[in-house]
DNA sequence: ACGGCTTCGTGTCATTCATACACTGACGCT
DNA sequence: AGCGTCAGTGTATGAATGACACGAAGCCGT
């Protein structure tokens, strides 16, 4: 490819989100874990080279996308490393490749330092856009039940929360629909669906 | 030197803002505005890169700098832009060059495209701030009356407060120290001067 | 069919927080 | 001495928040 060529000055690193019971990230395994990271190519935006970075590395595609934060980069590695982070509800998630698999933020230790970083911020930056910005949602299917949604809170912002007030505030900032269908889950009785609110539709006519 | 190297792969921009009467950012003045920019040196913080460009092209130093974002450069100019937002109080700010001068953000027209952006973004990412960072404490001395203060809130959120109920918020936010100085400015009576609590480092890193 | 288990779904009261609002105090100037 | 100017203070009302307990609906096992 190239002879000698310094590094690769750019390159794009992403922490990718989900909750299945807990909140969980992506992770390359290794003797030193690493988080799924690409080198932009000529051409190529920031953006398109994270989203490359998840393809290549886990074969994921189509997750919310938003960057972090950028990076001075480490003494041996690319000399400059945007972060990204990534969101997207665990069942769009099918990983079947040996060496990618989950962990636990709170224990990544086994992580490069930098990557630990990005994790770390990325947490910190998810709890903290949780209150004005429609992020729980990136964590679940397109129809949802408040149950499901006020779990989603109470994981990122890491405190439980009392349902009635909780359901009181949904509807109140008004970004629910509420659909007509019911969810079947189990022994006990059924939950409304709920969606999100199509962010103005404008006029019709 | 070198034979066919592309421009410079990665460079920063700050749009540094201060307070006079209201709130304005530097800008290099031309045929086409542009932002203060550096490409970065070889062994450089993108965070010094940024300091040197405020050095280089108006010889500004010791200011608060914080990561604004990170674009993909636009077609002619460097690969990637690493956006900086500063703040200073303006006192502090003596500019004595050709062609380095204030402009409004909001009539920022003559600047260059993305060097717009940035601008709107920083601007939209003060008035988000203020609420929970104190930034409103960078436009302002060591030492200032509450007045000063509340005048800072509004230009910044772009709103009137009321008086009492802004020093009733900012005592309960306990933030500020009291001292014993009085600041007279003419010929009314003199105002209290406060400084920022320190506060505790917690930890770095 | 009944009772038991599990999750879904709802209202009230107390407290806290945010907002609106008007006058006196200190100083300098004339 | 009077005026202009900004500094500084408290209260009353409505809004938002937090705490709190029970019936409803479905499934299962007996």
């Amino acid at each position: 490819m190239n002879d000698t060529k310094p590094l690769p000055p750019i390159s794009a690193a992403v922490a990718l989100f989900t909750i299945r019971e807990q909140l969980e990230f992506l992770r390359l395994e290794g003797e030193r874990s690493r988080l799924p990271t690409a080198s932009i190519d000529e051409g190529e935006t920031l953006e398109a080279c994270a989203r490359r970075a998840l393809r290549e590395a886990a074969g994921i595609e189509d997750v919310f996308l938003e960057q972090l934060y950028t990076f001075d980069g480490d003494r041996d590695g690319p000399r400059v490393v945007v972060a990204y982070y990534a969101l997207a509800p665990c069942d769009r998630l099918q990983i079947r490749r040996p060496g990618v698999g989950w962990a636990d933020p709170a224990h990544a230790s086994d992580l490069a330092r930098e990557d630990r970083v990005i994790v770390q911020r990325a947490c910190e930056r998810l709890a903290g856009k949780l209150e004005y910005a429609p992020i729980a949602y990136q964590f679940l299917a397109d129809r949802f039940t408040l149950g499901e949604l006020q779990t989603v809170y109470e994981i990122i912002g890491r405190q439980e929360l009392d349902k009635r007030n909780f359901r009181r505030r949904m509807r109140a900032s008004s970004c629910l629909v509420e659909t007509r269908d019911l969810r079947r889950n189990g022994s006990h009785r059924p939950a409304r669906l709920y969606r999100l609110r199509d962010t103005q539709p404008a006029f019709a006519g």
